[in-house]
DNA sequence: GCAACCGTGTAATTCCTATTACACCTTCGC
DNA sequence: GCGAAGGTGTAATAGGAATTACACGGTTGC
């Protein structure tokens, strides 16, 4: 029970500073947020972050890295929701632009890169956790489409990249122009999905001659 | 003229000043690199840089701003060369894959999104002189190609996006994992611009049948 | 119930660097 | 040549922020 309660409180304090950290990074950037301003909106103390952490890259790791999600759970919700590639294709096009290309997740990159002059690992691991497991997903996908015996008009991994490169270009737009580079409407998003699944081979004439493939 | 002349000594005073500081904020980033370092390197003096360019955020704009091209000059050159749209699109491909993705000017647009937390409309003003500027060239290459009765797969707009989202895509990957992300090699550009080829609807088939064969 | 212990909060400490103030020297008009 | 003007170099100034040292209070084992 103490032991819980010791626990519960050091994983609420530790919990409670990640997210100010996190939250504070992403509004003002790394250099620019004090460690006094994160425990101040945290509540706890400058010797806890530093017992917790060991410094403040420790902490900028905890707040950035722990959450790093890729797109690779996407895909796959995407492929057992079932459907045609091209449906599928839509749906991870949809849920890519709304997981990458939300304000925090930009933010969240343009943290990386900025600290990726000075700590060239962190920015590598917080890559690999995020695009090259996204495309390693999605090439994973074409692979299987593949050897179902859908024509691709590519190899798997240059249409993962060709799909992918999109949304990481998006988030790059988004990075430096905020919003005022292009404008992302869901006819854009729709037209551009479309042009990748003619581009490889999926469109709607391949899925639907598929009549007598065994799908199931 | 004494104007000259103090136009001289004052001119190459700056240029040393900027050329030092631009190679230092490219090797250490902006913020881990001092005034003092970039007059020492400069042999200019700290209160010369203030005179100039007013405080650090002067000198960064004049050591980034300035020199940063875009790729419509490249998109000029390889549309001047003449050939056929696939020939033309490789040599671009080419072009910009030496001009994006050199070392240098991935630190620059490092540098650019890291300032970009705290300064907006500088980083808002990079991007628009450099993948804005280069994305409207690209479209007015497709449109001038339309005009002249290619049939294309899609608007101009969205085939300058998709071109040019693949290069902007590695500055990212390069940005973030050093090379070490994706293995850049001649044979993979090569098939990548020719899957785009093939998918605008631009290759061999289609150049050398411009006589009026559109069906679809 | 008491004393030790560990997490917590606060107050220095220390270093770094942008910015400025001041003294010097080159250059130019006359 | 000479005096002035302004660029140039050096030595403070000042402020901020990471890191550390120290004092406090609740909790636990005996």
């Amino acid at each position: 029970m103490t032991d819980v309660a010791e626990c519960c409180r050091l994983n609420r304090r530790r919990q409670a500073i990640v997210a100010s950290a996190r939250a504070l990074f992403i509004e003002q950037g790394y250099e620019h947020t004090t460690l006094g301003e994160i425990v101040e909106r945290a509540g706890g103390s400058l010797a806890t972050v530093y017992k917790l952490f060991g410094n403040k890259d420790g902490l900028l790791e905890a707040a950035v890295l722990e959450p790093a999600s890729s797109g690779d759970e996407l895909v796959r919700a995407a492929m057992e929701a079932g459907g045609t590639p091209s449906a599928i294709l839509h749906r991870i096009a949809v849920s890519f632009d709304a997981h990458f290309l939300n304000s925090e997740t930009v933010a969240l990159f343009k943290i990386v890169i900025a600290r990726s002059m000075s700590d060239r690992a962190f920015a590598r691991q917080f890559f690999d956790r995020t695009v090259a497991r996204t495309r390693s997903a999605l090439e994973r996908m074409f692979s299987t489409w593949h050897d179902r015996g859908l024509a691709l008009n590519g190899s798997p991994g240059l249409l993962a990249e060709f799909f992918l490169d999109q949304f990481v270009s998006d988030v790059h737009a988004e990075a430096m122009s905020h919003g005022r580079g292009i404008a992302r409407t869901p006819e854009r998003l729709n037209a551009r999905t479309e042009f990748f699944i003619a581009a490889a081979g999926l469109g709607d004439r391949v899925s639907n001659d598929t009549t007598g493939s065994d799908r199931r």
